[in-house]
DNA sequence: GCCGTTTTCGGCCCGACTGTTTTCAGTCG
């Protein structure tokens, strides 16, 4: 079992617990375990096997035991207990807004619903005409709930809410009276998907901002609109709508409301215990002791008065952050990307042309781009046969000649086969001045077999970076299994990076993964793997990745100069399969 | 079920909104 599958078990025991109507500090405890285990960068099995399940933050003896039962037999005991009592398709009935356990429980033991088939049919029939809590409102509600739930399976990729945010933001910033707007929430952490988004307002008239705001172009549904709190779903493309929540705060107040608003919950939850060991309280209008407001303007305000930085809000999820003295200065911003080492041209499957790309970006103030076409086997994306690809090396040479302003380098985007090996000679890759090696297709289930291939790619003296490593799409392929570890480890080990995909689609190695790999030594390079010049923008989406990460500029080649990365090309030629003895810059 | 500089018991984050049970439980973020 994976860290994830275990993850669900432990979260469906919780919900579970609930329904049942168990006592809710253990139901938390479980909830805290899946988390924990969800959250976690390692694989589970190697913690399990290393007698350290009970070193991790909320996982005492009781959880440590059921972790190693379910990863040795598969079951987990108190989870075929519970469902022999609780049906688990009630679990379905969950993801309703407005509908809870309370509710869950009440539906199933007044009235037999098990699923979300029977509420529509129970409701349909009347049937639950007279059960507490079900009045006419409520069922209206829930109606819109359950088709919330049908066609909005899944979140909102990071990228695909960024447009509309951003829009919506400079839009209420430009209204009269407003005095600021910005997006809080899982978008402002950069988490790679989202659920709704929250905007925050400071504003003199509230309501004219709402009224605004629910009218808004794109606004297929208002789901309430009053003085201080609108909320409106906009459509994303047919079919899928993004929940939008607004609300207008005074200005004396809008550091509490941005830091309460952003969350992470579990940030929060660990903020508002150190308010409490001081006799403080926090909430969304500020750190309070009794009636003597401490802070509550500024979010740097309440950090500082709790003792702690001002933490950046991708670092807000109780990883370890309210631990921190000080945020690291060189934590990555976007400013210090130099270039990027993976793109793609018209030669392959790319939009446009090597001058075009290198213009675009010159125009972000890049030092260097590398283009990297596709190698022979990824036939649907064009890929360059050996004769091509040597045809290919003199066209990028002679545009990088006639190109100003940036260095322009020539690569490729080689596959790596099942067996490992490369799609082109080792002699022809050595006159490549950056090559990325990345799996496209026979991603299998094999989690030794997919390590292996990438460990054999970087042993590659002539592979300078692993591209997307776990071939993901988000919300539409799951990553391939992979020991993240061990291919941190050896990357380490023979001077080659790791790629941050800076795709929103993929963001692939993911936070977590990339902490993980730069803890163990490996370098990390961000790229967008751009198809178009518009494309290379999406670096943008990398950063906030690597941010989660507490990624340094140091952790990151692409922040090096030119001539940096080309040392570390020639290192890893040089040096490759022997221990690494490049300097940490 | 977890946890500990109030430590092996007794807590465990905070407040708003909603519907409706008309005084508060349930849900949510």
């Amino acid at each position: 079992m994976n860290n994830a599958e275990v993850a669900h078990v432990f979260a469906e025991v919780a919900d579970l617990l609930e329904i049942k109507g168990e006592d809710s500090f253990r139901v938390n405890s479980y909830r805290r375990v899946a988390r924990t285990i969800g959250d976690l960068a390692a694989d589970i099995n190697d913690l399990a096997a290393r007698g350290e399940l009970a070193t991790l933050p909320g996982v005492g003896k009781g959880s440590a035991d059921k972790i190693q039962q379910l990863l040795e037999t598969g079951r987990l005991p108190l989870r075929d207990e519970l469902l022999a009592e609780v049906p688990g398709s009630l679990l379905q009935l969950l993801r309703i807004p407005s509908v809870g356990p309370k509710k869950v429980a009440l539906l199933w033991k007044e009235r037999g619903v098990q699923s979300l088939n029977d509420l529509k049919g129970a409701i349909a029939t009347g049937t639950l005409e007279g059960l507490k809590g079900f009045g006419a409102k409520s069922i209206e509600q829930i109606l819109r709930g359950i088709e919330f739930v049908e066609r909005s399976a899944g979140r909102t990729r990071l990228g695909d809410a960024w447009e509309v945010v951003t829009r919506i933001c400079a839009a209420l910033a430009g209204l009269k009276g407003v005095e600021r707007a910005e997006p809080a929430g899982s978008f402002r952490r950069g988490r790679e998907t989202i659920g709704d988004i929250d905007l925050l307002c400071v504003a003199a008239d509230g309501e004219a901002v709402i009224q605004h705001f629910a009218a808004w172009p794109g606004v297929v549904q208002v789901l309430g609109a009053g003085g201080t709190k609108g909320s409106v779903l906009v459509e994303l493309r047919p079919g899928r709508t993004l929940q939008i929540d607004l609300r207008v705060v005074p200005a004396e107040s809008f550091g509490a409301a941005w830091q309460y608003f952003t969350g992470s919950k579990e940030h929060n939850i660990r903020l508002r215990e150190l308010a409490q060991k001081r006799g403080w309280s926090l909430n969304e209008y500020g750190l309070t002791e009794g009636d003597r407001v401490i802070a509550s303007r500024t979010e740097e305000d309440i950090y500082a008065a709790l003792g702690l930085p001002w933490i950046p809000p991708e670092l807000r999820e109780d990883r370890g952050e309210l631990e921190l003295r000080a945020v690291p200065g060189d934590l990555l911003t976007r400013e210090h990307i130099r270039g990027d080492l993976h793109m793609h041209t018209v030669a392959s499957d790319g939009h446009n042309t090597i001058e075009e790309m290198a213009a675009a970006a010159r125009k972000l103030g890049y030092e260097y781009i590398c283009i990297t076409e596709h190698s022979a086997s990824s036939v649907i994306a064009n890929g360059l046969k050996p004769p091509q690809l040597r045809q290919h090396i003199e066209d990028v040479r002679a545009a990088a000649r006639r190109i100003g302003g940036i260095t322009v380098w020539v690569g490729t985007e080689v596959d790596i086969r099942t067996d490992g090996t490369l799609d082109y000679p080792d002699e022809l890759l050595a006159e490549l001045d950056f090559v990325t090696a990345s799996i496209h297709a026979g991603m299998g289930p094999d989690l030794a077999a997919n390590t292996r291939r990438t460990l054999a790619a970087m042993q590659n003296p002539h592979v300078h970076c692993i591209g997307h490593p776990t071939g993901r799409l988000i919300n539409e392929r799951d990553a391939m299994p992979l020991d993240i570890e061990a291919v941190a480890k050896e990357a380490a080990r023979t001077g080659t990076a790791l790629e941050i995909n800076a795709h929103p689609y993929r963001l692939d190695l993911k936070d977590q993964h990339a902490r993980l790999a730069r803890d163990l030594g490996a370098r990390i390079a961000i790229c967008t793997d751009a198809h178009a010049t518009g494309q290379l923008e999406l670096m943008h989406f990398g950063v906030v990745t690597a941010r989660r990460a507490w990624l340094r500029r140091g952790d990151v080649l692409n922040t090096q100069t030119a001539k940096e990365v080309a040392t570390f090309v020639t290192a890893k030629r040089r040096d490759h399969g022997r221990p690494e003895i490049r300097d940490k810059g």
